[in-house]
RNA sequence: GGGCGAUUAGCUCAGUUGGCUAGAGCGUAUCAUUGACGUUGAUAAGGUCACAGGUUCGAGCCCUGUAUCGCCCACCA
């Protein structure tokens, strides 16, 4: 017997050189796998990994994606099937923009003071190291994917097809250049999507203030100065003797303006008085209501969320700060009717800096989203996308039956530069795919290169036919649509619905059968893990104190598919016993068959017999739980029976047989533990691969050099 | 405002076509054991499965309602 058992197992002296033997094998790549004793590997199994962000570390949620789709690799890999597990690194726009303007901030630097190129290269840099970084951890968690077709979000690969996207999507006028309101981050500088905003409830002051006869309420006195329409119900009987149209002159806050009179269906009657004044520009309700009366809008607050030369004496202001100030100057001119202290409603922030988000119009790219999600929700509807989990599915289609259009326009230098010209005259916008254009087409004016970039999310709505070299490469014929996508059900809106429209968009094929979505990863007491609340749980430590293999256990053990799992340190820490446990049995095992010829199989007495028939049962109720994608369950029934039933009860009476006399008992006690340990090694693989692989490598007989390209256990005959 | 989900042992959670004498991990208690075991094994305590109705031979599971908690989406000034 080999020396190592000697010693419990350790993690750290095996897993980096098991893995290399992995890479090493070619195996990963689905062109290299070795034929199965059945002949070819005819039916194919893939799934191209979600991307981590290359700016960071790897997270909880990613050890998680990690092992839950290395399990279904690697179990499909022994099944025969030909795997491919397609890795990748996303550049994550606004995301790793954000993680370095931090950086930037730290070092007293500021991205407003860079050159674009400048700023370009350097968080290039800064996510090429990371990326190289982030690729070492995923080998460490152990992922069974093949490198050799790794894609990086800009590659030219991504960033061509992209382009013919948005061009399609243009011509097919499904995307379109367009002035809109859209969420502005005053601190990012940029538009933000709905989906990077979070609404949070507070409680402001409600001011009612006069307005020639009338009294309009607003939170947002400050956004006041240029409003010459006041609002009201059409059928609003308190107001019935004004007629749509009506011009009446009026005192304001800094001066007489002339108002007319506005009647749209939009007012809420029950809501303050029934009248407001409006704000296109920074409103989306008022921008819709001018849209319809084709009314004029100006721009009241600037970029940097500070008040224009309309404002007249608060101009250069900061919103907060004129507020109160204004107010003032309302009340001295007897315009302050009356103020609600405790006015609660809900306001938009920065997803990223929390900071209030001030709507702006903007003239951005927009897609047209009600004619992409059409056939999308047919294809959830009738689970050709099978959604496994009912609730996620529920929220898609609700999702999509509610769906806005997207702004794809993002004022930040990282990331792929939206390939358009805009006309300095007309603003008209584009599609340039060959730089040839040199004038408006519209109005002749001059033109200049869009200097915005796509909405990452844009290009990663089309990652599964990018990755598989769509529309003329082998592994797109080979492997879309793909098998299973698998991701955290928190991006099933930003990402997965966004993939299936894109994906039938483009191809007019889904882009994957079967969705799973995983939980959050909290930590023990259920809390969401937080650098400010400092209990974040980092995967690789984990993984350096107790292994990689007891990690992913704890993992998965009791994570039912689409539920919130707590990652435990104490569970973690059975799961490493449990690594210690296989290693002793096979210890032990390997102590009792040394020198015994196990290529004759013996006549088996009748309780080893019996051995035998349990041990087919749980191999079926395992195969079919992972088919099931209820890989908690194959995991947990494979922990008991190995442990339970194997080390407790079968190796325990074993022992009898083995110190007895009678050599027919003794060879048959032997083979069938030998023949209970190497299939137990099999069935653990997808989960545990490094301790079963150190294992299988000790193996005195066995059906394959490597365990993970061993075939998966089959019924044995009794 | 709309939608989705949760409520099961001290703690964290499984329990998916209704058959449960309701399980796991951690924790607790007692005993045993240097024997493959950086220990492990055996045994035990601990649950009116949130509450109230209903369907059924049978409900943790299905239906209705109530309470509490969580999440997602949304332009009411």
């Amino acid at each position: 017997m080999d020396d190592i058992f000697l010693k419990p197992f350790d993690s750290k002296a095996h897993e980096d050189e098991i893995y290399k033997s992995w890479e090493n094998s070619g195996f990963f790549n689905p062109d290299n796998l070795p034929d199965t004793s059945q002949g070819k590997r005819s039916e194919q199994f893939s799934i191209i990994m979600p991307p981590p962000n290359a700016n960071g570390s790897l997270h909880a949620g990613h050890a998680l994606f990690v092992t839950l789709q290395d399990i279904m690799i690697r179990f499909k890999r022994m099944k025969g099937f030909k795997t491919l597990w397609l890795p990748g690194a996303d550049h994550a726009g606004f995301e790793t923009q954000v993680v370095y303007e931090k950086k930037l901030e730290k070092e007293g630097r500021s991205r407003f003071k860079m050159e674009r190129d400048e700023l370009y290269k350097e968080i290039l840099d800064f996510t090429m190291e990371n990326k190289s970084f982030m690729e070492g951890q995923l080998r460490q968690l152990g992922a069974s994917c093949d490198w050799s077709r790794e894609l990086f979000t800009l590659d030219d690969r991504v960033v061509k097809t992209v382009n013919e996207t948005f061009k399609k999507l243009v011509d097919d006028k499904l995307a379109y250049r367009g002035a809109r309101i859209v969420n502005w981050c005053p601190k990012h500088q940029t538009s933000l999507s709905n989906l990077e905003t979070v609404s949070e409830e507070r409680t402001d002051k409600f001011y009612y203030l006069k307005y020639g006869p009338f009294v309009i309420g607003t939170a947002r006195p400050e956004t006041k100065f240029g409003d010459k329409y006041v609002v009201m119900h059409p059928d609003d009987g308190r107001y019935k003797e004004y007629n749509h149209g009506d011009t009446l002159d009026l005192e304001w806050i800094n001066g007489p303006v002339t108002a007319t009179v506005i009647k749209d269906k939009a007012i809420d009657m029950e809501f303050g008085t029934g009248v407001m004044t409006i704000t296109p520009w920074h409103d989306a309700t008022d921008f819709e209501i001018a849209q319809r009366h084709d009314l004029d809008y100006e721009q009241v607050i600037d970029e940097q969320g500070k008040l224009l030369p309309i404002a007249g004496e608060f101009k250069g202001m900061k919103i907060l700060d004129a507020r109160d100030k204004i107010i003032e100057k309302l009340n001295a001119k007897g315009l302050l009717d009356k103020i609600d202290e405790n006015y609660t409603h809900n306001v938009s922030l920065c997803y990223k800096c929390n900071r209030l988000i001030e709507p702006q119009i903007k003239d951005q790219w927009f897609i047209h989203m009600e004619p992409l999600a059409e056939p999308a929700i047919k294809a959830i509807e009738n689970n050709e996308v099978h959604i496994l989990t009912e609730q996620h599915k529920k929220v898609a289609l609700h999702w999509l039956n509610n769906i806005r259009d997207w702004n794809i326009s993002r004022q930040i230098v990282w990331g792929i530069p939206i390939p358009a010209k805009l006309c300095t005259e007309c603003n008209e916008g584009f599609v340039d795919l060959q730089d040839e254009i040199k004038k408006c087409t519209k109005c002749g004016g001059a033109v200049k290169k869009d200097t915005d970039t796509f909405d990452t999310w844009f290009s990663s709505g089309q990652w599964p036919f990018i990755t598989l070299d769509y529309p003329n490469g082998d592994d797109f014929k080979n492997y879309y649509p793909t098998s299973v996508m698998e991701t955290g059900h928190d991006i099933l809106p930003f990402w997965v619905i966004r993939m299936v429209m894109l994906g039938i968009y483009r191809t007019g094929t889904i882009p994957f059968k079967d969705v799973y979505l995983h939980g959050m990863v909290r930590d023990a007491k259920g809390l969401k893990m937080s650098k400010s609340k400092g209990n974040v749980i980092s995967p690789m430590e984990v993984s350096d104190q107790y292994g990689t293999d007891a990690l992913r256990m704890s993992l998965i053990v009791g994570n039912t598919p689409g539920t919130d799992l707590n990652l435990d340190l104490s569970k973690v820490n059975a799961y490493k016993k449990f690594a210690n446990k296989i290693w002793n049995i096979s210890r032990f095992v390997l102590t009792s068959i040394d020198g015994v010829n196990l290529s004759q199989k013996p006549e088996l007495t009748h309780s080893d017999q019996k051995r035998i028939t349990e041990l087919n049962a749980v191999v079926s109720e395992i195969t079919k739980y992972i088919e099931d994608y209820r890989i908690d369950l194959a995991a947990d029934t494979a922990y008991h029976y190995v442990w339970h039933t194997f080390a407790d009860v079968i190796l325990e009476e074993s022992k009898n047989s083995i110190n007895g006399e009678d050599e027919e008992i003794k060879l048959s006690a032997q083979w069938t533990l030998y023949e209970i340990l190497a299939t137990s090694l099999k069935m653990l693989h997808p989960f545990m691969p490094f301790i079963t692989e150190t294992i299988w490598s000790k193996l005195p007989k066995k059906d394959a050099e490597l365990l993970m390209v061993a075939e998966w256990p089959s019924p044995h005959t009794t």
